[in-house]
DNA sequence: TGTACATCAGTGAACGCGCGTTCACTGATGTAC
DNA sequence: TGTACATCAGTGAACGCGCGTTCACTGATGTAC
């Protein structure tokens, strides 16, 4: 018994076009960065007409937006996938490593180089908001660090950031450094300002993951 | 008594509009970013017609590289002119910050998206190397933090970017923690990602500085 | 001090290019009776 | 099952744009005698 059809067959082939402008988008992208993406290029990768695309996205301004989206996504989706199979901090660390190396123009569509004026719809910064509450719920169920500075006790007022989430300051204290030592390795790494300097990122991650988790 | 003329007026002035071209270009990259930056728009707000600034740059790409050279240039003054007014590790975080907030977009031809396929000049990477040392100098500098992990092992074989650098492992180790965590805190706060989370990113890097120094 | 010449900053026209985007259209696919 | 119609994917021409870059030139500045 077949399922029951909830697409149309033209709806279906709708959206494997629009899959395969994006993957073109990709390829375009790790090839001459995410400034030089041009629909019309794209367009003659697959044989067709510039035109054509315009069935498929609004414009250059959407395609990349869309993309933008889907990096945040792939993220959000890998950390749930980790945490959903019993990851802890540590496990979550090798996810946004292994997530990181997999696409580097993908983190840096992410991470990389704001273009001044451009501000991300509101869903994406939702999708950001669901990563972080992962990294939050691992630093939660660690046994705390009893952190108590400074940082900590501003934390406590200022923890809106968390949606209400129920751990103590000192584990926010601990998902903030978690995000932002392990992006500056990566971003570092990804970055090539590593290259040529003979040490392995990989143990420099590691070492900070330690540190991070007080080894 | 005149100074002895070392440069002609002609010299002169040719570095003078070089100097105004650079600044109209560091406009431009504030405004719209890099990949948007345009010989042709710098000649206009300048004035002048598009073609004049080949008497002053071989094209858009050595500007772009004097740009960046110069942000190297930057850093590198002003972390040598913090350790020549007696900067410790401490001092340097600050110099650091106080650098990347003066000039985001400074900051982002740093350490932001590299192009695909683009290598820096040699020069420049040694401008970096520069830098390096005196955050090894810092760090060599403080009382041993006795960190004997896996990555110190592997430094005490991958220690040639070091430059011959007297210090032990454990120093060259806390250089790159310094240099991996603060940019990890700065880049994320100068893309805006902290924005609408409520904390002061202020407050989190001097966390991480405190951590750096065992405090 | 004055004249002849060389240097060089800057102009304006022109080149070819690829871009995003619009528009009126053709032709295939799907739908309704 | 066959016919009439609506939907919609895709085309090709065209628009205006700004880009980097070249070239032959004008005119001002500096230099040599």
């Amino acid at each position: 018994m077949p399922e029951p059809r909830t697409t149309t067959p033209r709806e279906r082939y709708r959206a494997q076009v629009r899959a395969e402008i994006k993957e073109h988008a990709w390829e375009q992208i790790a090839a001459a960065g995410a400034s030089a993406l041009s629909l019309n290029a794209i367009a003659k990768r697959m044989g067709m007409s510039g035109p054509a695309l315009y069935r498929y996205f609004d414009g250059r301004d959407e395609l990349i937006t869309e993309l933008v989206r889907d990096a945040y996504r792939s993220q959000a989706d890998a950390f749930r996938a980790a945490a959903g199979a019993g990851a802890d901090l540590a496990g979550l660390a090798h996810t946004l490593r292994a997530w990181a190396l997999d696409d580097p123009q993908r983190y840096f569509l992410v991470y990389g180089t704001p273009v001044p004026g451009y501000r991300a719809p509101d869903d994406i910064t939702e999708i950001a908001a669901e990563t972080m509450t992962v990294i939050l719920d691992a630093c939660a169920a660690l046994p705390p660090d009893g952190s108590t500075g400074a940082f900590d006790a501003h934390l406590e007022t200022h923890r809106q950031w968390a949606g209400g989430h129920p751990a103590p300051s000192a584990a926010l204290h601990r998902a903030l450094s978690f995000w932002s030592r392990l992006h500056g390795v990566l971003s570092l790494e990804l970055a090539g300002q590593f290259t040529g300097m003979g040490f392995d990122p990989a143990l420099l991650f590691a070492a900070e993951l330690d540190a991070l988790l007080g080894r």
